[in-house]
DNA sequence: GCTAGCATTTTCGTTAGCAATACCACGGCA
DNA sequence: TGCCGTGGTATTGCTAACGAAAATGCTAGC
């Protein structure tokens, strides 16, 4: 496996998934993505499988393979894991960083200050997540990263409803920079503790969301045809404010 | 896919691998599995990409797939990990745990002591197990659970090395005792601590054994072929003593 | 007008087979 | 004698096609 042909399509299929190009629940019939990517059926399902290894698509037997769907439940037991290990790799990322490392830390936090102060949402978004990358680059622990990059998968869209909750971003900001300042001051136990607080408050933010929307049991979705696409722009914009 | 006839060829293989039957990185050809375990090819090329997403076996592109070996650097960064998520595992079990499943606790805690006490390794190791299962039952936390199931499949071979330094059973045991009167007592805190420092206690002892094991750069294994097929019951004796 | 049962159609699960590629042994040449 | 090129073999990567199961739509009967 692992042909190229069979990685362009998960790395595509992955991010259509992600940017919510592909609603949950929604069906993802082989022969379509056969046309859309080019390529043939065996193609198209062994990039299934490996999806579904990655837990963001879900088989049933003789109905094919949907858009996995991340109950709210269980995107909150997933950011409890997260802040574990993103605790972990700050605290790591503390422990190795060099001179270098820490100038570029230091950058980056500087740049979203300002993009805060403009209300660059977007530019927010992308030094975010340098951000996150160039801590995991730092902290150098290839399991906790690999775990980590499914679980982020799995909560995007739940970061993106999120998002729309009022004065997030001012809470998230400063946490960000006391994570870096802890990283950067080379304290592994500070810069853990940080990481987690960011964490634990998304992981209240989140309940709080639990505790507002689901009054009765499971309100289904309609459950195919993409139900709505939100603009990429707008995803990346919440995956800023929370990640 | 997902069908049954490939999830058991998955499991047998999987079982195959951490009871030690494949060697790391001996080559799984695909016509073997297929005579061994009875099914087509494409069932047998299915399995083995579903493995590969558990992180059991690794595909080279035009030369199939092979069992990872994972090297001891890496089992430790697993371990670090398992710290983590088995000390979320404890915390949330002292806090759910019932009166019955307490009584299933201890009564597993003291049929581990006498095991010990009658040096019936096999005997613990199966009572370690199901101790460990008690407690992931009871902190009902899925995500953990997966992956922490993924994690040990791919540190059971470096357990059996480890079980293999003396004195470990010594301190063992009670790790798991203090863990148990922990979760019993309904004190989170105190779980999650008991776990870590077993685990912590692991984790040192794979770190000793990586210092004096690897003096010079890696030592290649002869790669093919199961070099040797230890017991199964050696191996879940060794399993015991250290998860 | 509505429901139950049947036929159709879509889609998936599986098998068989072909082409491409890497490994291995052998022989020629320096 | 040692090294490099070459051919054969084994194994994988992939395509095409077939059979089976389920969803869908239609017709007939109530």
């Amino acid at each position: 496996m692992a042909g190229d042909a069979k990685l362009a399509v998960v790395e595509a299929v992955r991010t259509a998934i992600v940017h919510g190009e592909y609603a949950p629940r929604q069906r993802l019939i082989e022969t379509d993505l056969c046309e859309r990517f080019g390529t043939s059926r065996f193609i198209a399902r062994s990039a299934l499988q490996e999806l579904a290894g990655m837990g963001l698509v879900e088989f049933e037997r003789n109905k094919g393979a949907r858009v996995r769907d991340i109950p709210l439940t269980e995107a909150i037991e997933i950011t409890e894991v997260r802040m574990l290990l993103e605790g972990l790799m700050a605290a790591r990322a503390a422990e190795r960083v060099t001179r270098s490392e820490a100038a570029r830390l230091r950058g980056i936090v500087t740049d979203m200050r300002t993009a805060v102060t403009r209300s660059e949402l977007v530019r927010y978004s992308e030094l975010n997540g340098r951000l996150h990358a160039a801590v995991r680059d730092i902290a150098k622990h290839t399991t906790s990263d690999r775990l980590l990059r499914q679980l982020r998968d799995q909560t995007v869209r739940h970061q993106f409803s999120l998002a729309l909750v009022p004065g997030r971003p001012a809470v998230s900001l400063p946490q960000h920079e006391a994570i870096v300042a802890a990283v950067v001051a080379r304290d592994p136990a500070a810069a853990e503790q940080a990481m987690r607080r960011h964490l634990q408050s998304v992981i209240e933010a989140l309940q709080s969301l639990l505790g507002q929307s689901a009054p009765r049991g499971q309100r289904r979705q309609p459950a195919q045809g993409a139900r709505r696409t939100p603009p990429a722009e707008e995803i990346l914009a919440a995956a800023a404010i929370l990640s």
